[in-house]
DNA sequence: GCCTAATTACACAGATCGGTGTAATCAAGG
DNA sequence: CCTTGATTACACCGATCTGTGTAATTAGGC
């Protein structure tokens, strides 16, 4: 009967369609009836696994936060990727914004386990930040990792609205002079200009996985 | 029976009504019974100015496209003093992110129209944003605009999650830089560094209305 | 074969949702 | 006074929501 595989426990393919469904429609937008139809499990399993949407909820967000994985390459470099990764995450079709911001937006004050798991996923972002420009001496590696988060957020926020992957180039591109301001020397400029970054209204969104906000 | 003057035609109590409710506690969550109840009119009348709730909810948006009121002040001053606008916003008591992109994030890509409005509203900021931009001369006034909307929203985003005004004053000494860099001189730094901004874990929140976005 | 645990189908509860139909009431202006 | 339009109360619709109760069925390990 298992024509694949089927490593996976029922927990995981809960989540996993439940992070699918909640991601892509919006948490309040997804019933559980719902999801354990599209699991393809009855509803009464699915709330063997978790004892309410709200656990579901949480344990969705917590599956969210990234498993950033190390790298030996020079901080600089890892810096300025995250907008490149940013970049083919805007492009590709899945993309809706962040995740937990959206779930803030959505659920509003209401809802105290929610917004904790986001500001520790903000902060995890920031603090990944600041590591990286420790190695670099920058002047003030607490309030750049700060502004860096900004662009990353501000860059996400533009592309949900925009559908324009190029925000992530803009944001770039910023970041780049932020870190020129702060001592650390311009390294390579890919390609063209940032000028008119804003112009390339992109209609491209790829057939990709969302790989990470 | 009028107490007070009252000058306010039944359309606008509604909507004024529904802004507060759907920017506060979301779109989804609120319902129109209990925005008739708030306002203390009975769901008939609602649906007589209202033909469906989707109307209201882009007359809600609509609404929001803020009346940017023009101003003689120097370029620069303009373009720093949004972040302090922001600042005060964030400060403020029922402060709960941009109206736009909450409500992309919580309709999805079903509702056509609210994306279309919010996309006018982006995209008005980055022009006003980029004609200040064209009055300094500055070599890239497009891009950079981009970028600084991308602070703006970036700031947002953050606070949503952080309830952190302080975020905006990152986001200013990063337009500042922004600006240094595009040979715009630097006008008067106020007080204190920006060293350590995102340390100041603000828990003010004040009372005050939710000036703009 | 048997025991145990998981999963199933299914009905149901109680609430809320957006939206409508209807008839009574109210207010204002001619 | 009378007419007209707005507003009211209120019942109701069908759909959907989260969550539960229950009894039958399945599957695997001993």
């Amino acid at each position: 009967m298992t024509l694949r595989p089927e490593k996976q426990s029922m927990k995981e393919r809960i989540l996993e369609t439940a992070d699918r469904l909640f991601y892509l429609r919006g948490i309040r937008a997804v019933g559980v009836d719902t999801i354990a139809a599209e699991v393809g499990i009855s509803k009464r399993t699915l709330y063997n696994h978790f004892p309410s949407k709200d656990e579901l909820i949480a344990a969705y967000l917590q599956g969210r936060f990234n498993k950033a994985p190390p790298s030996d390459k020079p901080p600089i470099e890892q810096i300025l990727g995250t907008f490149d990764r940013l970049e083919r995450g805007f492009a590709s079709k899945g993309f809706r914004g962040c995740p937990f911001v959206n779930a803030v937006a959505e659920l509003g004050s209401e809802d105290k386990s929610v917004k904790k798991i986001a500001i520790a996923f903000k902060e995890s972002r920031r603090i990944w930040f600041r590591d990286l420009l420790l190695k670099l001496d920058v002047p003030d590696p607490e309030g750049l990792a700060t502004q860096l988060t900004l662009l990353v957020d501000g860059s996400i926020a533009q592309d949900l609205v925009r559908d324009d992957p190029s925000m992530a180039r803009a944001a770039k591109e910023a970041a780049r002079v932020l870190l020129g301001n702060a001592g650390v020397g311009i390294v390579g400029r890919d390609g063209g200009n940032t000028a008119g970054a804003a112009k390339k209204r992109s209609s491209s969104r790829r057939t990709r996985r969302p790989p990470d906000v």
